[in-house]
DNA sequence: ACCTATTGATAACG
DNA sequence: TCGTTATCAATAGGT
């Protein structure tokens, strides 16, 4: 879609490949949560590139929507493949107690998400509202602190490497001035009190701009790049 | 992509979202044979409509994927946890994987209620976050709904029994007037429009679900006096 | 289900 | 990887 069609066979260029395996897999991505949302589904998307990489999406868990799609496949293939057999009563009792809890946990998640609400009264509705305003706080006070402490990470990093900077200078009087490193220094420290208060989103949005969630190739999330002079 | 571009929102209209999920669900299909067979990856796509309906594709085998993608998510999630002896492979093939999807549920449970939020990344934080607002929107919805079918309900009950007043008063001249009794009814009506505060789209919701959904009698959580004459 | 005006996705290139 | 742009594909709303 596109200057040209392109036919729909494995494409022969590694590096062609790679280009449209990123672009495509993240229309691809972005059409599964659509839908997932339009339409109220449940949506589970697991790709592996041909790299070995992996990516996913779930509307819900993943792990849930894969137990939901083997029970149905098991119901719907084969109804009775293999009974366990009886002699299983010991452990049939762990299993099913594991199972129930499993299915209870589940109904709890998935009613956190909001579904299957149906069955509530008003009162317990009103308890998970409260729960779920309380964990949300909780989920962005963490979130917060995060970004503070990588924020608070690259500033010392901005100061060492200031000082180092200035040590050089020190050492080769000829060397040019090092003012634009240290107005970086500082209008890093500006920002970050600027954006102390509740408004992580906007520095979020700032710093993560391009970053999918899809690709986590390691483990810093906020990369802060300062000029050093030679 | 179409004549007018639609809001990424849960679609209401139960036609409409049908329509749209059968189109759209064609096309993330087609998307995702397209990157399976373009890229040489393999793809696994999972679907649940919201009336339970399963669609599935996969690129190579299903079960293939979703094993590889519990090996991979193992691998990566915790690399050395718990190492559960090797003598156990024989159970962990159902015990096992029971007590880790046990596991799994409730640690999401705990981390949704705000703990053990330590380990987590800014990005599956902002996941979390996400999640955490839309349960809590759909939780507030079904509550906003299922308080405008108790009130509807007190309403027709209070119709009602204006109406069996009134029949009396007709059959007894001489009884007091009801004008007290019509007053309530109208207070109720107004309380209900005032109810809506800010959220006008919950509230059409609401009140076109409450008239035409079952009214339920009994059970009700809201108690509403009315005065009633002798 | 079919029809189109639009918007969205993306192939090729820089 | 990222941005731009010409083009094609998907689809929202209607019939």
């Amino acid at each position: 879609m596109a200057r040209e069609r392109r036919a729909i066979r494995r494409i022969e260029s590694a590096a062609a490949r790679q280009v449209t395996f990123s672009k495509r897999r993240r229309g691809l991505f972005k059409k599964a949560e659509e839908l997932s949302v339009l339409c109220d589904a449940d949506v589970s998307l697991i790709v592996f590139s041909s790299t070995g990489k992996l990516s996913q999406f779930a509307s819900s868990s993943m792990n849930e929507i894969i137990d939901k799609y083997t029970t149905h496949s098991k119901n719907l293939g084969k109804p009775d493949h293999q009974r366990p057999s009886i002699d299983l009563n010991l452990e049939h009792s762990k299993y099913s107690s594991l199972n129930e809890q499993l299915a209870e946990a589940s109904l709890q998640l998935r009613q956190m998400r909001g579904e299957e609400l149906e069955g509530l009264s008003v009162e317990e509705l009103q308890q998970m509202e409260k729960n779920l305003e309380a964990g949300l706080q909780r989920v962005l006070c963490t979130k917060d602190r995060q970004f503070m402490e990588e924020i608070s990470a690259l500033q010392q990093k901005g100061i060492q490497l200031a000082e180092d900077n200035t040590r050089m200078r020190n050492q080769m009087p000829r060397a040019p001035t090092t003012a634009g490193m240290l107005a970086v220094a500082h209008d890093t420290e500006i920002n970050v009190l600027a954006e102390d208060g509740q408004s992580s989103e906007s520095v979020m949005t700032a710093l993560h701009s391009g970053s999918s969630q899809a690709d986590n190739d390691d483990g810093s999330d906020i990369s802060l790049k300062l000029g050093l002079l030679p």
